[in-house]
DNA sequence: CAGTGGTCTAGACCACTCA
DNA sequence: GAGTGGTCTAGACCACTGA
């Protein structure tokens, strides 16, 4: 493999892994280097620009974390599919979601209440009876035909549902109060629709609905929200990116 | 803070670095170190085990990377909060899966046999009906109790049902041949079991099952193996964990 | 066999934090 | 100003690949 021609400004401030970091993964996003292409080698590129073995070494190894590359050892280091986009699964909202599917979301707010945490929400988030959560109840929709049933509990915010049928979205809400969602849990479960959740959805009693709970916290582990969602199975399904 | 207690062993054949990682890995997951905690600089690392700064930087990097700690630039570097398992998704077998969760896999082979591509997979992979892929049912077990029913087709490698049997992983034998899995696309949503299906699993026809379809290439974006299937949700939920 | 990536050394200077 | 992580050097030996 011959060298590439590269830009490497030593006098920069930017360090020169990410440079050489930043080259290479521009070269892969043009396409000028195409899976299965092989990058020269880490001593190629060292004596090239004069970079030592092991910064080098550094802008490879984050290449390879950000799914650019791969090596194999004795062989060499070689571009890697771009079949995936390079994103792992994010917290997400319902309208985010249904927006990157090229669908309208809206919603039907069905019950706005404060109410003591349900057990499981006791449990995880460690909370007491005594505790208040804000209660919603939301039917979703896209394209005006309905999808989901969500209900929300809130932990440690207020606000009215006046806020939330004009916001539309719960975690603006959420973010304007400096709360910023960092992590989550889901779990994706089967289960038989019960009449009300059947009679909401269109469906008959019975039917096999995709059942999704989720916690999610903030920065600091605070617990922000509960969440356990219902879904038209046939209108909605679930899909996730994986990594070896 | 003061040094940690660690077993390196320059005598083993493991990476020191590895060592290292698996030493503090083993500390935060055992609660000996609590999120928050400060750990040792890497200087007093170096010094403490001989270790060369850059090595110890490596293990650093690496639990950095996997989410168990992180570094302040000027402060230190700290326990990360532990609310969420250090695994984000991954391709995983059955097997890795519920050794995961402390089960003990087993499995029944129900077919093997030599197939055309289904639609789907033409489709998504690119065959064509004249394209041969093996396929394998499986009944899946966990604590000997059956939870799911795997259809997989692979592409591009054969071997006999002995070999399955013997090897017990898929995945083994796949890298025995120098196939590595990369990435993947997993859509999960839940159908109501058909007659064929129920029995296998000891559950009424019409039942909610989770089904499960999966894609996965290796490095180059060639396809390997299309898997659908089909588990009894109370013994079986999907996880994810999300990042904002 | 030469070439590759994998690991490791023993230093260096820098920007940043905090007392 | 002492201590931290961030970057960087210029080498070394190893295990592995493939011709």
């Amino acid at each position: 493999m011959s060298i590439l021609n590269l830009n490497i400004d030593r006098s920069s401030p930017v360090p020169i892994y990410y440079q050489l970091k930043q080259e290479i993964e521009n070269l892969i996003e043009t396409g000028e280097l195409s899976p299965g292409d092989t990058l020269p080698s880490e001593n190629e590129f060292s004596k090239a620009y004069s970079i030592s073995p092991m910064t080098v070494r550094q802008a490879m190894s984050e290449l390879v974390n950000d799914g650019y590359i791969h090596r194999e050892r004795g062989r060499g280091t070689f571009v890697s599919s771009r079949r995936l986009a390079h994103t792992l699964d994010r917290l997400m909202s319902f309208s985010e979601d249904m927006q990157n599917r090229d669908l309208t979301p809206s919603s039907q707010i069905l019950i706005f209440e404060e109410t003591p945490p349900p057990m499981k929400v006791m449990r995880h988030a460690n909370l007491s009876s005594s505790d208040r959560l804000l209660r919603i109840r939301r039917l979703r929709l896209a394209d005006d035909q309905p999808v989901g049933l969500h209900d929300t509990y809130l932990h440690g915010v207020t606000f009215s549902q006046e806020e939330l049928e004009t916001t539309q979205s719960l975690y603006r809400i959420l973010e304007n109060r400096g709360i910023q969602l960092a992590e989550g849990v889901k779990t994706i479960e089967a289960v038989a629709a019960e009449e009300d959740v059947a009679a909401l959805l269109g469906l008959q009693p019975g039917s096999p609905l995709l059942q999704t709970t989720q916690f999610s916290w903030d920065h600091m582990g605070n617990f922000v929200e509960f969440v356990i969602a219902h879904y038209h199975s046939d209108l909605y399904q679930y899909t996730i990116q994986l990594r070896r």
